[in-house]
DNA sequence: CGTGAGTTTGAAGGGAATCAAGACTAGTGG
DNA sequence: CCACTAGTCTTGATTCCCTTCAAACTCACG
């Protein structure tokens, strides 16, 4: 899965918050945003769509990092490499700023330098969360965590447009296709989701998701 | 993380790197340092011993977050309460320094501001990597992945003294105790490590440590 | 309609958890 | 110096949640 710029991929510039700026660029569903082990040169910023940053085992096992949606940065590293790629899930466009450029901004401007400093911890945090789901936490307890993050983030009033497959649910769970797929039947039967389509999801018992969630 | 370290029982003491500059208290074997939900006033440094920071779900499942050693920072929040606790696992000292005063200094100098940015997102790092071993490895895979990963922090020549215990390596892996020793057991029966006492253990093959790790 | 990727469902198996003793170890005090 | 003790660790037997294997179903799209 190469990205192959298309010419009617032309970069528009647009003013980003905090003075973050670069060009956008489009990437059409499953394209390589950027891929493990190349350079880090830029950071990025979902515009529209959704992005998936992950990281693949030699034997092929894969582990999704983090969804990324609109207003999301992603791409921050310590190392001159990227530790995960990244994918679009959907069409989506990205802005990319250059890591040198935003380096010097934030050496200048205090401001710029907090609100970073901010996005990396409150990164770091999710990924605490996302520890703790893995390592402590029942099929069930997991996917109704993600729910409950996915409706927070993306969700309008209980209804959620899922992007993601449900491979996509599995690699970012720690379970497997299957388990999710069953485990979802399951709480549809109970009354606590419905799955009108299998891309949309209302919860139509918050209370009792929030309490199965842990 | 970042740490050169030293042995456990070597001070770092009086200069600290970067000016961070802070009391220094003692913690006895098993004390808490901060606790879940309180205000996170400072950050801290590890000056000797080791501490392990976690998170505990309702029902008492333990998820371990991090171990800290001699030169690790730990305690760094987002917001204003510490969303882990923090305990000592020996004896331990530790540098606190108040966060007001940090992101002062960090505000006038750009070096000090970009080392507390490396810090966290080489943390973010370490917990992408948890995340990773808990979401997609087997038992083996994760409990060859923390030897591997405390010799190269703490370790003399494949040599490690292990301040923590089977429950702490068990929470931070997302297994049983009796899983982890079962595990280091046959690792012995293997002739990969051995162990002569329980909080002593020698990597007597490494390559075959890396081959197992994945 | 066909076609295939994505999803669901079923049956069977396995890896780690749980339950249950026992063995070790360090610390304590006689 | 050595029994005593509590905490920790190891080992064994069994169970179970999730995985694996397999097949059928759904639905968007040519």
């Amino acid at each position: 899965m190469f990205s192959p710029l298309r010419p009617s991929d032309t970069p528009i510039q647009t003013a980003a918050p905090f003075g973050f700026t670069g060009p956008c660029l489009r990437h059409a569903r499953d394209e390589e945003v950027f891929g493990e082990g190349e350079a880090a040169e830029h950071v990025y910023q979902v515009i529209s769509g959704a992005v998936r940053t992950l990281r693949t085992l030699r034997d092929g096992r894969r582990q999704i990092d983090e969804f990324h949606f609109a207003g999301d940065y992603f791409g921050i590293e310590a190392g001159d490499l990227h530790r995960v790629s990244a994918e679009a899930m959907t069409d989506t466009t990205v802005r990319m700023v250059r890591r040198a450029a935003l380096s010097q901004l934030a050496a200048k401007q205090v401001d710029v330098a907090r609100i970073l400093f901010r996005l990396t911890v409150e990164g770091l945090q999710r990924s605490q969360d996302h520890v703790l789901m893995l390592g402590r936490k029942t099929a069930r307890e997991r996917v109704v965590g993600l729910l409950i993050d996915l409706v927070e983030r993306t969700g309008a009033d209980g209804e959620l447009d899922i992007p993601m497959t449900r491979q996509d649910m599995a690699d970012y769970l720690g379970l497997t296709i299957e388990t999710v797929s069953r485990t979802l039947t399951q709480l549809q039967a109970d009354g606590i989701i419905a799955i009108p389509t299998t891309r949309h999801i209302v919860l139509r018992d918050g209370a009792a998701l929030r309490r199965l969630a842990n």
